[in-house]
DNA sequence: CCAGTATGTGAGCGATAGCTCACCTTCACA
DNA sequence: TGTGAAGGTGAGCTATCGCTCACATACTGG
């Protein structure tokens, strides 16, 4: 069925024109895809959906694959800027604390637009091997190195790569595995307060070491 | 493009020769998956591969879906089993140590296969919402809390309900996006060592305390 | 105002998907 | 050993699907 291959944008708009294009198709992809999911979403009923000709959609994404590789990098960038943003403004609280305000805005933005996101994550594995996904998740892991680092005095493992592998891992899987299967639980201030607990414990020093 | 519905088989096998179609037919599925990849398994594949005719496929499952559902269904009895032989080999030990060994044979059951479970891992949300898969995490979730209701002296959470729900959904949520972007982090035995020690510290009670 | 580029259109192509059904073959058992 | 049920077959139907291309329209810079 399929023809093309790439992922990457065949043309980039540069009038104002193309830019609301773009979005539309990208706005009625979401759309399509909450609604009736992945396989019911053809490029023909996205275009549809996007009042665009099916033309259209094919001079800025070149593929299927391309929307929801694109839908899935904008994610990706949300989360590092919510990483960025909350891991800035930890910086003067413990670790602890920290951990608990980067979790809540990390589920915080799963909250949003769940079945959006289930898509996504569903569809993550199988999008080239996961080229960005590599790449956010170094990121990520970056950022809360700098951030254990800078608590360096509080901070039980001696490894601290290792350690902000860990807890990335762990705050992501969990993440992950709640939006595939009970959603709602992202808004529990009580299921927040454990994943906190778990997570900081493994991170902080007891005050006996 | 479908027309049929359901995800339970049409019709059980009885004789043995029928049951050989079905195992032939399951065993195809995987291969095609593992080979292909979802989109390209097409049950005209799968039953080419299987060795059978179209037809035979759809006497026993009456849509795509149901295969998927089979395959599921059957990793989670595999898990279940060795959850509940891992929990029951623990009880002797300490809660760090169990969680050891069932973190242990839990990443090894999905190292047998891991391209295969990744197409396991994405296809399950989008199956009929996950219906096997709640009472499999219920299970999953008691089998836990027994073990842990048997050790209380060592547990610190008051709740063993709620520390059997988080231990589960962390091991699973770490295992589930290992398997997605890093199989091979599964066979790290310093990995496993620190998950490990993640979820004891959560579970085990400080010696202070 | 015009040349030329950027943008937008949509009929329709080739491929293949999921699935049915009319029919044959093998088996269980009276 | 004959008969009805269980098992098995595969040509082929319909429905799309992803995608192209020949063409029209809107814009921009000179």
């Amino acid at each position: 069925m399929p023809r093309a291959a790439t992922t990457k944008p065949r043309k980039a708009p540069t009038q104002a024109r193309a830019q609301a294009t773009v979005e539309a198709i990208l706005a009625a992809t979401k759309k399509v895809l909450v609604r009736d999911g992945y396989e019911a979403a053809s490029t023909n009923r996205v275009a549809e959906v996007a009042g665009v000709s099916i033309g259209s959609l094919y001079q800025y994404f070149p593929s299927k694959a391309a929307l929801l590789s694109e839908l899935i990098a904008r994610h990706m960038a949300n989360m590092l800027e919510v990483l960025a943003t909350t891991a800035r403004e930890g910086q003067t609280s413990s670790i602890e604390e920290a951990t608990r305000t980067i979790i809540r805005a990390v589920f915080a933005a799963h909250r949003v637009n769940p079945k959006l996101h289930r898509v996504l994550v569903e569809q993550m594995a199988r999008l080239g091997t996961l080229e960005g996904v590599e790449s956010f998740e170094a990121q990520a892991q970056a950022l809360v190195e700098g951030f254990l680092a800078s608590h360096r005095a509080e901070l039980r493992p001696r490894n601290v790569k290792a350690a902000a592998r860990v807890a990335v891992l762990a705050v992501r899987g969990v993440t992950l595995w709640t939006v595939l299967r009970n959603a709602e639980q992202l808004a529990d201030e009580e299921f927040i307060d454990e994943i906190t607990d778990m997570v900081s414990r493994y991170l902080v020093k007891a005050p006996s070491e």
